[in-house]
DNA sequence: GCCCAGGTGGGTA
DNA sequence: TACCCACATGGG
């Protein structure tokens, strides 16, 4: 892409940014109060909605099943009941064992520790762990450990899609450049963003909201489930 | 009853 | 590489 280019995307997801905040907010995410819960949460979240997630949190902290030791002890069925409100409560029962496992393996579950490597060292590591994947892991090296890294999630991915900047099925990692490329490294700005477009998210193209109000925001439809024009080209 | 929500892993062509 | 499917609850 030409310089012109690059300093248009910029100044696009700049611009984003600005009307996004301006409307929404600050959403104080990631909601947890240390570093495994928060890391829990992202693995619980995986496909299901986040008051769902909370009721399976709940179930931890009443069950004092919420620390990387408490997890690699409790039996995964018992494990399996405590998070059953999130979904694919077996599958997720097993990705919070392997989690708990690498944190104790590798880093002898001090997460403070575990702030001090490079993330380019750490991505590749998260992604070879059962139940992370590239969302996941950027949740983990965002929210939990303070590192610049940009979540894409199926949104953010429409968004770009909406707005002209990638094709329909761009690999994660250009979507991710389309961000880390042009944004300066702000992990306070990157984990705001990523809040405000699945925010947004939530608002837009509803069945009930025939007019979208976030294609009105932002001239372009995030979800495509509407077919608001020709706004994006 | 249907659709969707802050995805990932495993199998197949 | 690119699909396809299993995994599952709870709210609108």
């Amino acid at each position: 892409m030409s310089e012109r280019g690059e300093t248009r995307v910029k100044q696009t997801l700049l611009d984003i940014y600005d009307r996004l905040l301006g409307r929404y907010g600050r959403q104080h995410w990631w909601p947890a109060e240390t570093r495994f819960e928060m890391m829990v949460g992202a693995v619980l979240t995986q496909a299901a909605a986040w008051t769902n997630v909370e009721r399976a949190i709940d179930n931890l902290k009443a069950a004092a099943a919420l620390s990387p030791d408490a997890i690699r002890r409790i039996p995964q069925d018992d494990l399996a009941q405590l998070v059953y409100p999130a979904g694919y409560y077996n599958a997720k029962a097993r990705k919070l064992k392997a989690l708990a496992t690498y944190l104790g393996e590798s880093f002898g579950d001090d997460l403070d520790a575990m702030t001090q490597v490079e993330p380019g060292l750490l991505r590749p590591r998260l992604l070879a762990v059962h139940g992370i994947g590239e969302e996941t892991a950027d949740d983990i090296l965002l929210y939990a450990l303070g590192k610049p890294v940009f979540v894409i999630d199926a949104f953010t991915r429409r968004l770009l899609n909406r707005l002209g900047l990638v094709p329909d099925r761009g690999p994660y990692s250009a979507i991710q450049g389309y961000f880390m490329d042009d944004l300066a490294p702000d992990p306070e700005m990157y984990g705001e963003y990523h809040a405000l477009i699945v925010r947004h998210a939530k608002v837009a193209c509803r069945k009930s909201r025939p007019v979208c109000e976030g294609c009105v925001l932002l001239d372009i439809c995030p979800t495509g489930k509407v077919n608001m024009g020709e706004s994006e080209d």
